[in-house]
DNA sequence: GTTGGGCCCTCACGTCGCGTGAGGTGCAAG
DNA sequence: CTTGCACCTCACGCGACGTGAGGGCCCAAC
């Protein structure tokens, strides 16, 4: 099966001048030719053009995608799983957008005017993840200090609730460090987070026998709003922690 | 307090040539200029270029960017929602796009060779959200039937979970609707969808009393994770379900 | 006093990723 | 035979800047 250039662009919901720049700049060149010169596209023009029009979508220019998509270590499973990184990360970012927004919305709220660096970190760029720990908590503390003299008692429990994130986050990347070590999910240490993990829930949330926590562990990788957010901090983690979780209710049997 | 074309473009991680380009085309002019002809920026001018920089990072046209900053309407609080919900949008968009990516890694594992068609629905661009639930049903459907003359009892799980996950979807939509008609969360009909998502999660996932249930409605707006998945099908949604399942459980004590 | 460096200014041309014709070709249907 | 459609190849235009070129203002150092 091979297909016109209009055939193309309208399944890739593209234009065909697209396709003709495509191919003059070496990016995507047409299998062949037919015998009046027209261009002939195979199905692997396809996954390739499918490729190059995610990539795209995500912003990057078109000589980066180049060398993403000709990627010579070109196991297609190896692609999948980039551009699955490349989504978690966009998703993680525009995520931290929102929650900016939020804080903006709050401080509006209680008239408190933010910092001319402040309204700009939005954006924060280069996104260094271990200064982002300490900064996001710095900054949070300086706007509690704000509200606490605006509010009371209110503030409290949000507060709580912030003490309560930052333990799960700090679980979260015990986990991924112990994933990276390259430990089994039955393995003792795993065992012991996946307790962590439970006592956490038990504390904060609700009561959470190895029965529920069980459960909850097949949800993580079943249900994609969950194991989205494990497998953005690292990929295979939403698998990992439900191994473990059913490792040590195992143990405890 | 005012700022020199440098100051800002440092703060806000631009070029002062973009600086330039904004006031040339009038979509950011510095509020006044300096004896020597040097633009001063104020703060005024350093929130709509903010704003500006946030449309810009989704990839929104300048022209498209000037009708929204200057909206006459300008609330401030009203461009604040704007943004959260054109983030929530886009979020959106993107765990459509990593679901996409992982039915194709599924497919490539199982050897499914998917149809040119199928390949390119991942930019499913119109959204026609009615059209997408009926699509998604028959696209699995499809996928699945495949499958299933490929694996036997394995199958039977997944779909399974794929029945669970669309009468989630049905409540949320279910509450949703409800919002639209501007009922309250105490009202008899929120009272009972609450209860409807509780007995699905007693059916599928765990033992939810009451007590837990509560547990749950305030996790759904204090934890970020929770919130952006119910904020993105409907602003308001998170906090409206947390006060049903609240007024459910009053109601049955 | 002037020389230098730093930051600012205004043109103005270059780049990327196409959009948008203009003018010509191959071929099937009326 | 010509009409029409989908394709072809130039080639210029545009949006959102990048990147100098050439010059002005001001302060510090020699």
């Amino acid at each position: 099966m091979s297909y016109s250039v209009g055939q193309v662009a309208t399944l890739a919901g593209v234009t065909v001048r697209t396709l003709h720049h495509y191919d003059e700049i070496g990016l995507l060149t047409a299998s062949g030719r037919s015998h009046a010169g027209h261009r002939r596209y195979e199905d692997v023009d396809l996954d390739r053009l499918q490729q190059i029009l995610f990539y795209r979508e995500l912003g990057f220019p078109l000589e980066e995608i180049a060398v993403l998509v000709s990627d010579p270590e070109a196991d297609p499973a190896e692609h999948l799983r980039r551009q699955y990184s490349v989504l978690t990360d966009r998703i993680a970012r525009l995520r931290q957008m929102a929650a900016a927004v939020e804080r903006a919305m709050e401080a509006r709220k209680l008239g408190i005017n933010l910092t001319p660096e402040e309204k700009f970190e939005v954006f924060g760029p280069d996104y260094d993840p271990d200064d982002y720990a300490e900064e996001v908590e710095q900054r949070w503390g300086h706007t509690e200090a704000y509200r606490q003299s605006q509010r009371r008692a209110a503030t409290y429990t949000k507060e709580d609730w912030l003490r309560i994130n930052a333990d799960a986050a700090d679980i979260n990347a015990k986990i991924a460090a112990l994933m990276e070590t390259g430990a089994a999910p039955q393995s003792e240490e795993a065992m012991d987070l996946a307790e962590e993990h439970r006592q956490h829930i038990c504390r904060f949330f609700y009561d959470c026998p190895y029965q529920i926590h069980t459960g909850l562990g097949g949800m993580y990788v079943a249900d994609e709003r969950f194991k989205g957010n494990y497998e953005a901090i690292k990929p295979g983690m939403a698998a990992f922690l439900r191994d473990a979780i059913m490792a040590n209710a195992a143990r405890s049997a």
